[in-house]
DNA sequence: CGTCTAACCAACCAATCGGTTGAATACGAG
DNA sequence: CTCGTATTCAACCGATTGGTTGGTTAGACG
């Protein structure tokens, strides 16, 4: 129980190569020995690339007599971006009310205004 | 060098408290001290944990007195979704033109369609 | 000056990682 | 049954990671 299910997945796409492999299971759906083909490192390590992925929910196999065909499975790629995307945009709301508080206090001739952005910063 | 810009990304949102202190950042800017508080790790521990985030770009530092307070980089957040987004992308084309296939082979009363799919394949 | 606080550097430790090699398993073909 | 192919398992190695403790720098304050 090492991570929950969002850490292996940011993990598993840590790795230059298992980016790659994923990048091209995106383009169509490959056997571990087409997979390792490109790369010079041995089948074995591609193999573990794999299972890394297969653990983070990134990748699924099925069997073909003795090949095991790997397939992308998208739905860990939303939750990643889920949970990015809701820190990005907090941030940039965050920008947003920076801004109106500077703009407030640059023409001053609205105090009201300046005040209102004062008490929102305290009732945080 | 071990690492490429995202692949250092990545590799820092794959801890969970590394991930908890972006969400806080995001609210607001804070020192070392007030983010480690609320864990049960020493401070240097925290200290090193935000080092990784600044190596990976997704934190900057500025100087007050003794202090340094943290500050959440936004758009090294926005270049892990750009990358995640597009094969995620490409996924779903690629399942709506199997999809397109599918149906064509379904109701066969079309067999050029089906001849077009088959060529776009072999144009790969 | 000395002292307190905030933060960091350095050394160390157990655990994990990315890679290797060698042996084992599973399956199709002759 | 035997052979070849595809894949995994197991043990090992060097490097990195997440954590610790102890000492050090930087700056505010008495």
């Amino acid at each position: 129980m090492a991570g929950d299910r969002l850490s292996r997945a940011f993990a598993a796409l840590a790795d230059p190569t298992r980016r790659d492999l994923v990048g091209r299971l995106a383009v169509a759906d490959a056997t571990v020995n087409e997979l390792a083909a490109p790369y010079d490192i041995s089948v074995q390590a591609v193999s573990k690339h794999l299972k890394v992925l297969e653990d983070a929910g990134l990748v699924t196999r099925s069997r073909d007599a003795q090949r095991r065909p790997c397939h992308l499975q998208a739905d860990v790629l939303d939750l990643m971006t889920a949970w990015i995307e809701r820190y990005r945009r907090e941030t940039e709301e965050r920008y947003q009310r920076l801004d109106a508080v500077l703009a407030s206090l640059d023409s001053d001739s609205d105090p009201a205004a300046t005040e209102a952005a004062h008490e929102d910063g305290a009732a945080s």
